[in-house]
DNA sequence: CACTTGAAGTTGTCAGACAACTATCGCGAA
DNA sequence: TTCGCGATAGTTGTCTGACAACTTCAAGTG
């Protein structure tokens, strides 16, 4: 077909990784770059296109493996709930770890989007959500401190920030995300274990109050695969 | 910070084409890594990872190219309605090419998302829609030959097959559209002329009537920058 | 003017080597 | 026996240098 070395090899190295059971180790790449008839510089830019890709991950001295997925979280995204009461609904085993809470003041993106002054005073929510005890989301909050300050949180914070506002009481009414696919950022990248600019699902969002006022700034990041999110789209909305 | 030339690479790399005008040509990659202080072999690796993120484009023998973003096209998901017809409404210019009609028969996936028998008739509408006169979507629809025969669209098609079963009157109510992101295959990046793997928005959706029997099956892959897809999540249905 | 030829510059690929890291096995000490 | 530790083989990470294939453009030729 090809006349390129690396589009045959893409093509050869995806079959290989299809059919090779999840966590288990592949070839070494002498040996791979061997038996696919390619260099292995080259068979290596190949991988580092399968590992931004999410579908494998190579260790140092150990070897390179194909990741496995667990069971997709399935939800509707018209229903504006938090990924906790998401997994307690499908009776799933979700946790949260590297919480960080911390106050910020607002730069001119966080002051446009959150509808607030510049300087005002934010609180920052970060936190990975995991699932089989692999991280599965990154999840970003931004809240004007009036909102919701740092010091409330410590009492009772289980991951949600939205849970959080709907236990309090807050007027919460409706969230309007956008929704993209990017390559992760460092932070990002770190934080879900995965490489610099992996493929990740992404959602921008806002979250409205009864009277239209802006609530909370979110980002979130996803690792494709574990979740499905899906849409009812219906003809001639009037 | 990182002990990792690769780590550290990739953050000069990503600073280099922030601050590097769309289109413009970057410094070839034996001066680039000299610049950068580190070999040519390593800067590869970063470079096919940024291409598969589709940050920049290389050409062999011409050089690596800064890729830039025209206007997006912005649409609430939770309405139905072909992207001509969005952007129509958005009084943009967007046109179809490499259109691509088949008769086929239903293999076990196509028959179970179509809820039909094995082997039964189908067609397969395919084509790539531009904006700015670059790929930006590549859609996939699969529909039984029942209701679709490859002749009747000869006649009068524009690009949508939405829209043409709603010009024929046929009887369609709504959309169930599952969201992802994944990197392309083969098939999906010739057609969008990007490389295989790079990060895609991905839509798997299916198309109901009335009567809740399943009229389409539809793939939908979308280059990310050029669409924003929102939707309004509510709390507390019921 | 149209066409060819060549050179310079670019990315694509290759081979081989060494460094850094990991897992494992065997052996000695407690 | 059991624990700890060092040697060692195997793996990925990076580097160097080279050549092939391709693009571009300008000079030369008819």
């Amino acid at each position: 077909m090809s006349n390129f070395p690396f589009q045959r090899l893409q093509a050869d190295l995806a079959e290989l990784i299809a059919k090779t059971p999840p966590g288990q180790r592949l070839v070494s790449e002498p040996d791979l770059a061997k038996q696919l008839g390619v260099s292995r510089a080259t068979l290596r830019e190949a991988m580092r296109s399968f590992e931004t890709q999410g579908l494998i991950r190579r260790r140092q001295g150990s070897g390179t493996f194909v990741v496995g997925k667990v069971q997709a979280l399935d939800s509707g995204l018209e229903v504006l709930e938090s990924l906790e009461t998401m997994a307690k609904r499908l009776g799933l085993d979700v946790s949260v770890s590297d919480l960080n809470i911390e106050a910020i003041f607002a730069d001119t993106e966080l002051a446009a989007a959150l509808n607030v002054p510049e300087d005002s005073p934010l609180t920052r929510v970060r936190r990975v959500i995991r699932a089989d005890n692999r991280p599965v989301a990154y999840l970003v909050d931004t809240l004007p401190e009036k909102t919701l300050n740092p010091d409330d949180l410590l009492a009772d914070f289980h991951g949600s920030v939205l849970d959080f506002l709907l236990a309090r009481g807050d007027s919460v009414a409706s969230s309007r995300a956008n929704v993209s696919a990017i390559g992760g950022t460092a932070e990002v990248a770190k934080a879900l274990e995965v490489q610099r600019g992996d493929v990740l699902l992404h959602f921008y969002s806002q979250l409205f109050d009864h009277n239209g006022r802006v609530v909370d700034y979110s980002l979130s990041y996803f690792i494709p695969g574990y979740f499905n999110f899906h849409v009812v789209r219906r003809v001639g909305i009037s």
